[in-house]
DNA sequence: CTATATTGTGTAAAATTTACACATTGTCGG
DNA sequence: CCGACAATGTGTAAATTTTACACAATATAG
């Protein structure tokens, strides 16, 4: 059987080369692109998510992920943590691509397709130096009135975020430099949605052998203080495990 | 500190209320965006990957992944099946996306952001139909001579399968419907490039459960057959395994 | 100084992973 | 027909990892 071919790509004669790809890509449909950023935070043993005011009408009230046009010549990457530095100030964080969104009506203005990046800022670290737009954290369990499919994307970043902490240190990030490992419980378990044991969650942790004792304690706690550790980076990729175990 | 805010979003005026979100997008820049696909099979215990031949004069020679424009109003994974569909004939195949390109100069005909996805196809069930531009399989070791930034598109792409292919069963569409244990074990240690043993690896599989004796053995093999089995994707469904254990 | 809340620790049982060897069953060549 | 060959099919013991679980120690608050 024969498929009908009528792409741009394939419109041309069969065998011949392009000698121009500038006019090739001209003519190619062309559609805007957003970075959007989804920014997880720890306070309060919450996980917490950093959103604005959606600026359109259509959306008043309603809640929106930070997000910017890519422009014309700008990396990807760059754009989302240009995103991030103009909404918040922030510039030391991580930020790992997530997924792209390409829903045609996803935006009622008109086709944009969105890349999401995930982000993990440490609330304490990051005091909001922006606060625009309403820009302030929320509680991620009720998140309700999005603008946009940006609640479809929360989901999927949430999703993407539970299952990367487990294979990667990326919950440090959402700490405070030195941390108690019931801080770092918490944590899990909050991002989990998750009960623990206790006992064999620190030995998981400590037998991974990355956290350091840093000799000091709790304070203002209204009981027994717990020691505090920090993430030693460099003990981690040096024992890091090569990941080999099918398990589905 | 303040930071500059230059971006299209921001330039209004502080806490008014855009009404006519489609003024704003036609002034956003526009990018074309195209959808690459990365087919993955199997065949005489190497895995392969489709490629076809540039159209660029300035790649000529080079070899080249599927992939075409996403049209104006057609969604991305629409897009990247239609692809697939239009340069191999296929249709009942599963694709994913795995990550979006979007280094400005990727392309020489100037910038074009590609989503890539990825898709594994049963090469003995799936006959190519067509082949224009010397579409065939490669074997993925030696992948040499790629135009545009497809080489890395395909590294990445390799390694989101080797991960993905430990967690979920996407292996079974690479083999026949029927297939021997020695066709599953020899798929796996291709993908991941390691030998695993033989009869831990059995054990493995079959305390999973999803593996259906058929009652059939191989044919023209010049030794013992070995029995053929099939994935049953209910019982799997059924017995999947609610992923935590966290492991760095 | 007592009540309370949380830290810090050990161990036994169960489950999983790993390493490893030998008999079986088919084909192939002479 | 028979022996050499090549792969299938299977079990078990040791090591490791995971799980479940309890109690003493230490700080704060009143």
């Amino acid at each position: 059987m024969e498929y009908l071919v009528t792409s741009p790509l394939s419109r041309k004669k069969r065998g011949s080369l392009i000698d121009d790809p500038s006019q090739l890509v001209t003519s190619y449909p062309a559609i805007p692109i957003t970075a959007d950023c989804v920014i997880f935070g720890f306070e309060e043993n919450q996980l917490k998510i950093l959103l604005i005011r959606s600026d359109l009408e259509q959306y008043k009230g309603m809640w929106s992920l930070l997000g910017d046009i890519v422009y014309a010549n700008e990396e990807l990457d760059t754009a989302a943590y240009r995103v991030l530095r103009q909404r918040t100030g922030m510039d030391d964080v991580f930020l790992e691509q997530v997924k792209t969104f390409g829903c045609p009506n996803r935006h009622p203005g008109g086709r944009v397709i969105t890349v999401a990046y995930a982000s993990l800022l440490n609330i304490q670290h990051h005091q909001l130096k922006i606060t625009d737009n309403e820009l302030h954290w929320h509680n991620i369990e009720h998140l309700t009135d999005m603008a946009f499919d940006h609640k479809a994307i929360v989901d999927e970043c949430y999703r993407w975020l539970q299952k990367r902490i487990q294979e990667h240190p990326l919950g440090f990030n959402l700490l405070p430099e030195k941390f108690s490992l019931r801080e770092l419980q918490n944590l899990y378990e909050a991002i989990l949605g998750q009960q623990l044991d206790r006992r064999n969650f620190r030995k998981k942790f400590f037998a991974m052998d990355f956290l350091v004792d840093v000799g000091e304690y709790e304070h203002d706690v209204p009981h027994r203080p717990g020691k505090l550790y920090k993430f030693d980076f460099q003990k981690y990729e040096k024992n890091k495990r090569k990941w080999i175990g099918i398990d589905f």
